[in-house]
DNA sequence: TACCAGTTCAG
DNA sequence: CTGAAC
DNA sequence: GGTA
């Protein structure tokens, strides 16, 4: 019955003879002009490849007025199978025959036709959204077929419940290589610290939740590819070379910085510390594994370059975990053992030893245009989908953009300050941007608060932008947004301090937002600088301080710690009594638990915060800041004044090193108060101190 | 086979 | 809704 | 991709 009216298209005299028998044409279809024909010469296999159902209809359609031939059979000249939203890969293979499906043949989704015409050009097929995904029924053929690097969803991976965490004296000792050996270098000193606390603490709560978060947060740390040591903040001019190198455009995804320095993290062994991660092979070290670790970075990059996310997770959870081993793994067996690796991982760990390649990456299409990609990436509001779309029209160079691509206006505006915003910022100038814009909140409300967020709150030596929390004691986001917006920003624009407005909320009709982008200059200088300003409620500045403080990383480890405890974190509150169905749908909203004090929301979550040292002193960890959560909220250890919102000190002892970055939280405003930090944050009822700060 | 954070803003 | 960003 |  389809029949009937199924065939309407005609074909042009030009595409390929072969296939034109399926045509007859009923409804003559319309042709666009040739040069619009971007599928002239592909012949499409619909699956269904029937014309029933009106949409599957328009798109057939459509594809044939873009010169694309509908294989009405199968046949061996297809090139394209475009499968329905809702269907398989095991719908394909069922259909089509394993045995006919060859690697040639691509296989995309309903999507990939309809937005290769609105590009005007055929996209990369491989990338995620077109991807068809293997269903949930699953045969036992499952994996095997792989037809083109489809990747789908896919099953996921845990914690690596590692050896993290090793003792002071093991942390040390590998770590030697540091060089700078008078120079203690920062380096961060990281979750473990925290764990390492409890023994001989005394802590306030159980440790199994922060065993817990920890393991969590390695994972996702791993995850992350951090090379492990997220920011060495420190304010030390150490040798070191600094920001200098830090730009290779890029980045925005996970990356990897280029100059890792290793984690020694470091303890004092005395107290009971032990400290995590041991570092890996630094620059200089000459990690056994590192032609694997190599090989499975491009994997990763392949992965990430085409928008798997998972996989590419995956795989740089794996190649944190290869850094780790001290030997050399050439086989499947200890690859297997290693967790963040397995089975299939395993293998090529295997092949990589064996045979020193991987057929895997080299069928890989090592695509030419990569530093193109990258290059464009590296533009402010342009991502791997957009970069994509404009190679693939043909553009190479950042001056080909400028000319003739068509950018939405903040692309441009990131186009024109390319450098300036791939740039990192010193903390001396974060601090003093956000001064200018204290100064203006305090003139249009002297009870405007001003806190500065981001990687320079957790103590970095420089950073990617300036963060800034804006709120008020009781205010609402409507009083603090109404001075922001119709006050103090016209104000620093008049100033010449705001250059330009990137994300304001002004799309969205009325008075909602609640964050404002932008770009900054100083006085004088011609370097523009992203800065984000964060409305905050006074009822919800604790929670406001934990997503704006970051980082990334940490963020996402504690939201799926409150997740697993059936509750929501995000930058407004902490939520329970959430419940959740099937694949992320959540049922229940949750009712707020906590919003204002950020250490009651630690606490609700089961994380302690306190920790009694021997000798009486007290240190507080904001679990988990800092740099990834090594940031610490130190109490009597650190005497001196404590500077606006941050302090950063370097204890040493003994033959190690810790690092602390103390987060002035409450410590801010309680200027007054200060003395007691010990009692102060023993309270743990209180609320947070909020200081004025200023 | 489900999960891998949760949200805001532009278009 | 997608893309990009925080 | 791994994990459960
Ligand atoms: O995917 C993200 C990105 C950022 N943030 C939070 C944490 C982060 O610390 C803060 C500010 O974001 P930004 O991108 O400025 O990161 P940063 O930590 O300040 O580092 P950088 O020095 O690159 O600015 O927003 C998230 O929760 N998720
Ligand atoms: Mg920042």
């Amino acid at each position: 019955m389809p029949a009937q009216f199924s065939n309407r298209r005609k074909i042009s005299a030009k595409a390929p003879p072969k296939l034109s028998k399926k045509q007859s044409s009923k409804k003559s279809i319309q042709l666009q002009p040739e040069d619009a024909q971007i599928f002239r010469g592909l012949v499409f296999y619909f699956l269904p490849n029937n014309d029933i159902a009106a949409p599957r209809r328009k798109r057939i359609e459509k594809a044939q007025e873009y010169g694309a031939l509908w294989a009405r059979e199968w046949s061996a000249d297809v090139t394209h199978v475009i499968v329905d939203a809702n269907l398989r890969m095991s719908d394909v293979e069922k259909a089509i025959g394993s045995d006919q499906l060859k690697p040639r043949h691509v296989i995309v989704n309903e999507k990939y036709p309809p937005d290769c015409i609105e590009y005007q050009v055929l996209l990369p097929t491989h990338l995620l959204k077109f991807q068809v995904f293997p269903g949930p029924r699953r045969g036992p053929e499952a994996e095997g077929q792989q037809p083109r690097e489809k990747s789908p969803k896919a099953p996921s991976e845990h914690f690596n419940r590692s050896k993290i965490f090793a003792t002071a004296g093991a942390a040390a000792k590998p770590d030697n290589e540091q060089e700078e050996p008078a120079v203690v270098t920062h380096e961060p000193a990281s979750f473990a610290a925290v764990e390492g606390f409890g023994p001989s603490i005394t802590t306030k709560k159980g440790e199994n939740e922060d065993d817990e978060l920890d393991r969590i947060v390695a994972e996702v740390q791993a995850t992350a590819d951090l090379p492990l040591e997220l920011e060495d903040d420190s304010l030390e001019p150490s040798s070191s070379t600094t920001a200098s190198d830090s730009e290779d455009g890029q980045l925005t995804r996970m990356q990897e910085k280029k100059h890792k320095r290793s984690i020694s993290d470091v303890v004092d062994p005395q107290l009971g510390f032990s400290c995590m991660r041991k570092n890996e092979g630094t620059s200089k070290s000459k990690n056994p594994n590192l032609r694997t670790i190599e090989m499975l970075d491009k994997m990763a990059h392949y992965y990430d370059r085409i928008g798997d996310r998972w996989r590419t997770i995956s795989y740089r959870k794996a190649i944190t975990a290869l850094k780790r081993q001290t030997d050399y793994i050439a086989t499947r067996e200890q690859a297997i053992g290693i967790p963040g690796i397995g089975e299939r991982l395993a293998s090529k760990v295997e092949e990589i030893a064996c045979t020193n390649k991987l057929r895997r990456l080299e069928s890989t299409v090592t695509d030419p245009n990569d530093p193109i990609l990258l290059l464009f990436m590296g533009i402010y509001q342009v991502g791997l989908p957009t970069a994509s779309r404009w190679i693939a029209q043909g553009h190479q160079s950042l001056e080909d953009l400028k000319s003739k691509a068509d950018l939405t206006p903040n692309q441009r505006i990131g186009l024109d300050h390319y450098d300036d915003f791939l740039s990192r910022i010193p903390r001396s100038e974060v601090m003093a941007h956000a001064d200018i814009v204290r100064r203006a909140c305090s003139n249009a409300d002297a009870q405007i608060q001003l806190v500065v967020g981001g990687s320079c709150r957790r103590g970095s030596a420089d950073c990617g932008d300036i963060d800034l929390i804006i709120t008020k004691e009781s205010a609402s986001l409507e009083q603090i947004r109404t001075i922001l917006v119709d006050t103090v920003i016209p104000q620093l624009f008049q100033d010449g301090f705001l250059q330009v407005g990137l994300a304001t909320s002004r799309s969205r009709s009325t008075d909602r937002g609640s964050k404002w982008h932008g770009a900054s200059a100083l006085p004088g200088s011609q370097v523009w600088r992203r800065i984000d300003l964060l409305f905050v409620p006074w009822d919800e500045f604790g929670a406001a301080l934990i997503y704006f403080t970051g980082n990334d990383i940490f963020n996402r480890s504690i939201r799926l710690l409150a997740s697993r405890k059936k509750m929501r974190l995000n930058q407004h509150g902490l939520y329970g009594d959430i419940m959740r169905g099937e694949k992320r749908e959540r049922i229940t909203q949750g009712r707020l638990l906590e919003g204002r004090s950020e250490e009651r929301i630690f606490e609700i979550l089961g994380l302690q915060t306190q920790h009694h040292l021997p000798g009486g002193a007290s240190i507080r960890i904001m679990a988990y800041m800092g740099i990834s959560l090594e940031s610490v909220i130190l109490g009597k250890l650190v005497a001196g004044a404590i500077p606006r919102c941050i302090a950063l000190s370097t204890i040493q002892k003994r033959d190690v090193v810790f690092h602390i970055c103390e987060i002035d939280l409450a410590t801010e405003a309680a200027t007054a108060a200060k003395n007691q930090t010990t009692s102060k944050w023993s309270k743990g009822t209180d609320q947070p101190g909020l200081s004025p700060h200023n």
